[in-house]
DNA sequence: GCAAGGTC
């Protein structure tokens, strides 16, 4: 007699197969493709499979992706549906083929929608109508005494009012966002004759309309002039940068006065505040906040951070990295991790230093996550050389997990006052008093000590250097990769684990370019049809909505097929408006598509003339694609480049570290993109990084 | 060649 339990991903059934399994040895199996586990608990056998997420999703009935509006869908395993699935199927296989002479069926997928839903379908389609039957296990980690307290109390049924509201949430989003691209692309189709992909959906739409909104708010700044006084001060032969106490002077009558009066005067010290601080270290990284900081860092977009984090994850060398939770658990075991990064000789010392502490305490943020712990090393060194994207985000993580333990950092900043003819200028120093956490973040940081000299009250100081300087107020600053997912973060759209495709979508859409996204033509005409026809679907209300309808489900106070049918009403008219402006609207979009693309061909300012652009050109001779500058066609700049003949080549939205020419991103089917800079002579092809 | 959500 055996009894299958369905976990969600391969890691999970393992963790679970150990921990169940009564001698911590479960028996590794596999059916094709798919790993299992065989464990023994108190005389029964625990057959332990794996899913990979969702087998299966919703699709419309119609395929003739022409079509709309449509709103017969249905659930299909997700190899039907989606191209490059086709592990999907043999998964599938697979877990029927074990759930058939199972007699017991428990559910172990994450304890959230998603993973109830998923559970659900499974358990439905792959076994066999076992949904009714299936035990639930309840757990929040995967340690060894949750997972087998979990397993003693098991919930009698799956959890159905949450996953009528998983099944909400996919319909819901497939049918606003399937019908709302579908209307879009086949609108600008008919026009032009040419197919072009043009999305929208619950979370595409406001994040494009936030980019959008923001670029109005900078098209309709006007930039106001202002007056800044720059002044030094000499103390003990050094230099240094003072700050009148008014940082924007709005005239420049008062800005010259001010100077006038300052100019070769001498100050007189009237003031020396000191001021110590502590300062907590930094709290362990989720998904989210790693994104931001390699951001910051080394500039990784948070879609390339998200997938180097993947690979060091499929590595064991770091915890799982799509969480939201800051917490370190203490059931991971500080200790043993310390005691094993104590290896790697970069970490030695400081290992050793939290090593030697009687309490190992991590400073823990708000953030939580149901299913997963914040991500952490797990201890492991690399068994092979890892890349410099690989072994900068591990050290990060590493020095990060370490930091938490730190202590305080203890800092000291002053200010000086300086009296200069009845002016006061600031000199501003800090220093760092007692290193504390920093210590283990050391090469991260970014802020620079500035040790001021012994100074007392009522010393007299050289003032150097006084001059005023016009300067404009700025508009608001673009959104760029990273302040956008933050900004989605914000407002509660998407997941720690779809935002970064999100983003990216944006780009391949033609939507944004560059790496303060600039929103094109096609973004504004885009935002603009659906803010006529469709507001709904760019407001972040359309995700609280959604949110309140779903709890409404789990609470039992509304069906799914009055929220379905809500949605419907709403969208037919809509659509069918849709259709009638077909014409118009496939005329804006066509024109706004076609500087799109012509935009996507521009790969970035032209190296060698300086004020025209490197662009991808066709030989007319050979048919080779090739970079050209734009300042060709006016006879003023003959430069060209090679570029690879395979592959699809875009911007990469930066310049060479080693040389200064526009860097291309070239992604080959089948392999992750290469960035690559355009010039063949560059000093940095001798060496590799080529991620 | 459509969404967003899991996961590889």
């Amino acid at each position: 007699m055996k009894t299958l339990l369905l976990c969600e991903k391969p890691s999970a059934a393992r963790r679970i197969a150990m921990a169940l399994d009564d001698e911590g040895h479960p028996l590794e199996k596999k059916l094709g493709i798919v790993p299992y586990y065989e464990s023994r608990r108190n005389g029964k056998i625990l057959i332990i499979v794996p899913a990979i997420g969702h087998l299966y999703t919703v699709t419309p009935k119609i395929r003739n992706r022409d079509v709309y509006p449509v709103f017969d869908f249905e659930w299909v395993p997700r190899h039907e549906a989606e191209r490059g699935a086709k592990e999907i199927k043999k998964w599938i296989d697979a877990i029927s083929k074990l759930s058939a002479d199972a007699e017991d069926f428990i559910l172990a997928t994450d304890y959230d929608i998603e993973g109830a839903t998923l559970g659900y379908m499974i358990l439905k389609y792959a076994c066999g109508g076992k949904e009714d039957r299936a035990k639930r296990m309840k757990f929040s980690t995967l340690t060894t005494s949750e997972l087998r307290s979990s397993y003693d109390k098991l919930l009698d049924s799956i959890e159905f009012p949450m996953i009528e509201a998983g099944i909400c949430r996919h319909l819901l989003d497939a049918i606003y966002g399937i019908n709302l691209s579908r209307a879009l692309t086949v609108a600008a189709k008919k026009w032009s004759g040419r197919y072009s992909t043009i999305s929208t959906g619950r979370v595409q739409g406001p994040t494009l309309k936030f980019l959008v909104d923001r670029e109005k708010e900078i098209n309709c700044f006007v930039p106001l002039p202002f007056w800044r006084i720059n002044a030094k001060v000499e103390i003990a032969g050094h230099l240094f940068t003072i700050e009148f106490e008014k940082k924007v002077i709005k005239s420049q009558k008062e800005a010259t006065e001010i100077a006038e009066a300052c100019r070769d005067k001498k100050g007189k010290i009237v003031n020396i505040e000191v001021r110590e601080f502590r300062q907590k270290p930094p709290v362990p990284f989720d998904l989210g906040t790693l994104q931001r900081e390699a951001y910051s860092l080394f500039k990784y977009t948070p879609r390339r951070t998200a997938d180097v984090a993947e690979r060091l994850y499929l590595e064991a060398l770091i915890s799982y990295p799509r969480t939201s939770s800051q917490k370190l658990p203490k059931s991971i075991n500080y200790r043993s991790i310390l005691e094993s990064l104590i290896r790697d000789s970069r970490y030695k010392k400081l290992a050793g230093m939290l090593l030697d502490k009687k309490d190992l305490v991590p400073n823990e943020g708000r953030k939580d996550d149901p299913a997963h712990p914040a991500i952490y090393p797990t201890g492991n060194l690399p068994e092979r050389k890892l890349s410099v994207s690989e072994m900068r985000l591990w050290d990060l993580i590493v020095r990060r997990f370490m930091a938490a333990f730190g202590e305080p950092a203890v800092k000291q900043s002053v200010k000086v006052s300086i009296d200069v003819n009845g002016y006061i200028f600031y000199l501003k120093g800090r220093r760092v008093l007692k290193e504390g956490w920093i210590t283990f973040y050391r090469p991260f940081m970014r802020v620079e000590d500035i040790i001021l000299p012994p100074i007392k009250e009522g010393q007299i100081v050289e003032i150097k250097d006084l001059s005023i300087e016009m300067d404009f107020t700025k508009p608001p600053a673009r959104y760029n990769p990273s302040s956008l997912l933050k900004r989605m973060e914000d407002e509660g759209i998407g997941t720690k684990a779809t935002r970064a495709e999100i983003i990216d979508t944006l780009y391949t859409r033609g939507y944004i370019s560059g790496d303060r996204a600039v929103v094109s033509e096609l973004g504004l005409d885009v935002i603009d049809i659906l803010d006529r026809h469709c507001p709904e679907v760019i407001s972040v209300e359309f995700t609280r909505e959604l949110e309140e309808s779903m709890e409404k489900i789990q609470e039992g106070n509304e069906k799914l097929e009055n929220v379905l049918e809500r949605a419907v009403n709403k969208l037919t008219p809509v659509l069918l408006r849709l259709k009638k402006s077909e014409k118009q609207i496939g005329e804006e979009l066509s024109l706004a598509i076609r500087e799109s693309r012509m935009n996507q061909r521009i790969i970035g300012d032209c190296p060698v003339c300086g004020t025209g652009k490197l662009i991808i050109l066709r030989s007319r001779k050979t048919g080779k694609r090739f970079l050209g500058c734009t300042s060709f066609f006016k006879h003023s700049c003959n430069v060209s480049f090679p570029l690879p003949q395979k592959g699809k080549v875009t911007a990469a939205g930066k310049v060479c570290s080693e040389c200064g020419f526009p860097m291309i991103r070239l992604k080959l089917k089948g392999k992750r993109p290469l960035v690559i800079c355009v010039n063949p002579n560059c000093p940095g092809k001798e060496r590799k990084d080529s991620r």
